[in-house]
DNA sequence: TTCGCAAGTTTGTTGCAACAAAATTGCGAC
DNA sequence: GTCGCAATTTTGTTGCAACAAACTTGCGAA
């Protein structure tokens, strides 16, 4: 049991203990330890926690206002579960938000940023190599968020950023896919080719294939889990 | 003082009295009951509602986790003041976003929309000949998102809404423009043209347009309340 | 064996009091 | 009169206990 009282007083610059309760959680769901139809309840969060109920609370109504986690019931919140429907609208909105930031990104392209993305992509490969898939997903959320945060436009990645957090634990259902076909790693260099010429088009196809791609792994996991 | 136990109890669907704080607090600060820069604070908001502070922080914290309300300090939340960057960041999501959605929703076009549309619109002019202000952008919002509604995207409607939400209570900064500019009777008017005719650009346009009115709009207003 | 109801258990909600931190006020010295 | 420090007030945070609603379990009757 971690102690988020220590995170809180000292760490990163979570001011309350709801606050730090609310990013530990958020990391959790987008590192996928949590799986989608996971039930949580406030007492069991607190212990997980190891804080009191009223920061659990906090954390999880928080996250429930963002989408991040549904209502299933009167009384009961859940990791979503992603039917079709659901993936395809997320995708649709994905498409129009990422190709927005990637579009507005490019001209900000410079040597360095090529460089960084290069050596967040060499994570990527690594953390496949090593069949560590959770290393893998969370160096690609580092990738996409470099370039979005490049445009200078912090209500627009914190809109993504959300998208991100209801997509999360799904994209843990995608397991062995995801490691063999390897489906970023033509889009990212792509893109980051774009970024080098600073060609906003040719950087939102590159993205836009990439949200593409991973749909269709999704919608594929989706299909698998609706028949089980 | 509204009783919102009787809210919650038998009214709008509000499962908890945190649930009810939450919705008024949203209506309220749709219809621009607080000003941008209005201060938040749990025991003058528990006051107002009739509930104790917890409900009341609840109410908050969704809030603030949306963007509807902002920190200004290390323990003050306030209705977010927005800057012309902010302004013209929200635009250009919301143009992306909301273009998305009335383009959906062209193909849903039919004569009952277009006649609700049109009564709706008729209360809008009647708002505004009464000089009721807040009436006038009530039934704008309406007007909207019946549009947005038509394409059955839930989450992007849901999206839509919180940028709403952090719109809101700057569009009452813009008091008498609005009124007598009447910006939005043109682009309304083309809106249902092109939904009757179920013409996806024109109506994506005509949206778009109807933004962009309210974006000049906004902006002039904020570089007055920035030199004063 | 199966169905249904009742008792017990789990779980979210709410109000509140204690605490800590920040802001404000007021008093006194210079 | 002004500046600075200390006391007071305001305000967010946290933990907790009481309550209510939903769910689960198990026993008994058909």
């Amino acid at each position: 049991m971690l102690d988020l009282k220590i995170a809180a007083g000292t760490g990163g610059q979570a001011a309350s203990l709801g606050d730090a309760a609310y990013r530990e959680m958020k990391e959790r769901l987008i590192r996928g330890k949590y799986r989608p139809g996971y039930k949580m309840t406030v007492r069991a969060v607190a212990e997980d926690l190891g804080v009191s109920s009223t920061p659990a609370r906090d954390a999880i109504n928080r996250l429930t206002s963002e989408g991040a986690l549904v209502y299933a019931g009167p009384k009961t919140v859940i990791v979503p579960v992603l039917g079709e429907q659901d993936l395809k609208e997320l995708t649709t909105i994905r498409i129009a938000l990422e190709g927005l930031a990637s579009e507005k990104a490019a001209p900000f392209g410079s040597e360095q940023h090529v460089e960084l993305l290069d050596e967040i992509q060499g994570r990527i490969n690594a953390a496949l190599d090593a069949g560590n898939y959770g290393e893998a997903l969370w160096h690609n959320k580092e990738f996409h968020f470099h370039v979005y945060e490049m445009a200078g436009l912090p209500h627009l990645v914190a809109m993504i950023e959300s998208l991100w957090l209801r997509v999360g634990p799904s994209l843990y259902n995608l397991y062995p896919e995801f490691a063999q076909e390897r489906y970023g790693v033509r889009n990212h260099q792509m893109a980051m080719e774009a970024l080098a010429e600073r060609d906003g088009a040719a950087l939102r196809a590159a993205f836009e294939n990439d949200i593409r791609d991973g749909y269709r792994l999704l919608r594929l996991a989706a299909r698998r889990s609706a028949r089980a």
